[in-house]
DNA sequence: CAAATTTATTAACTTAAGTCAATCTTTTTC
DNA sequence: GAAAAAGATTGACTTAAGTTAATAAATTTG
């Protein structure tokens, strides 16, 4: 994990304000306020951004690499999730809340990441006040995403459920190791490779 | 559905006003407005609080009854949730997004209900500051319990699924029937049957 | 680059979930 | 309260997931 300079983070930060806040107001100043208050972090692969237990304090854009959302039930391992850019994210409970995050977010490749802090978010409510959309949408891309995947995977095989996988984001199965993408599928890794072995055939 | 008389509705604040905010300061001025909000809306079985493909407008708080949260997916249900008193929920992205609903909310017994339709949120915004924070709280009890289900489904047998339902909330395993609870737990209503018969022998 | 570790595949076996269909039970409705 | 509808159970059959274990392939690390 490293703080990356902030030139470097003045360019992202336009990359940003082009493609994700659009339809917001804010004023040049609002976005040098929001600018200052954005730390800029690498991390290398299998690094954690969040560990299990710890309390989220950040709110999370990922901008290159792949990070994993994953909880222990028991001994093994579930995968909630995995991030590709540009998208935000953290352990909402956790950062709402102030408890223990039941969740970790782990990159799966050398990862590049803006992080806002807890303080960071409440200095941009008091200064920005336009800003304050802005914050309430990153909240909300962080949230919007919860409702989808777990009717998904529960009403149809697990080998229809890899199809689907496959068909809606294959960078995703040729990156990832299998025993992720079997532990998001609710499934064994032997299975996923006799899945793949029966989809092979036919 | 009928909307139940105001003074009733009283009653019932001053059971939501001990029971779910005591933590939050609101002045006396706060409450008037906010009990002047309210609505409170009577459901019979099988009614529809919102259907899928309307947009949110609401914010539920139910009172009585059982409330399911459902999904098509194809041509079977998926059951997410069951609501049970006292609880804060609604159809969050349909609600902020103003999309249509991808899911539905059912009554699964008479329900009383208490709605905070958009527009009263909003005027609780702007007249009562305090009540703010109250604000925020009912969409955050409607929103935390996201990151739960999907991980316990997906690392376990059905069986041991149905255990643990049975355990951690036995009066919903006695009052729902058994095709909703196995729409909940991703299998078919003959497989909980069969669930059932081996639990009983052993 | 070689050794060590991690990941992926395959096989043999057991177990249980899905499907289709029949029957029995409970609940709803007029 | 009788008829109709909805829900629950059981059986026979097929299919595929879990488990354990062995091996092969790929990646990481010194």
């Amino acid at each position: 994990m490293k703080i990356i300079n902030q030139s470097d983070a003045e360019a992202i930060c336009t990359k940003i304000q082009t493609t994700l806040f659009q339809n917001i107001q804010t004023t040049e100043k609002d976005w040098d306020i929001f600018r200052s208050l954005i730390k800029t972090v690498s991390y290398n692969k299998n690094e954690f951004l969040l560990q299990i237990n710890e309390i989220e304090n950040n709110i999370y854009c990922l901008l290159e690499g792949v990070v994993r959302k994953y909880t222990f039930k028991g001994t093994k391992e579930y995968t909630f999730d995995f991030h590709f850019p540009v998208k935000f994210f953290n352990s909402y409970s956790s950062y709402r809340q102030k408890t223990p995050s039941t969740i970790a977010l782990q990159a799966l490749s050398p990862a590049l990441v803006l992080q806002f802090s807890r303080k960071s978010m409440e200095q941009l409510y008091e200064q920005a006040p336009n800003a304050k959309k802005t914050g309430r949408k990153m909240i909300e891309f962080a949230l919007i995403n919860t409702e989808n995947k777990d009717a998904k995977i529960n009403t149809q095989s697990p080998e229809d459920n890899y199809l689907e996988l496959l068909n809606q984001n294959p960078k995703l199965v040729q990156n990832i190791s299998g025993r992720h993408i079997a532990s998001y599928l609710g499934i064994t890794p032997e299975s996923l490779s006799r899945i793949r072995k029966r989809i092979s055939k036919s």
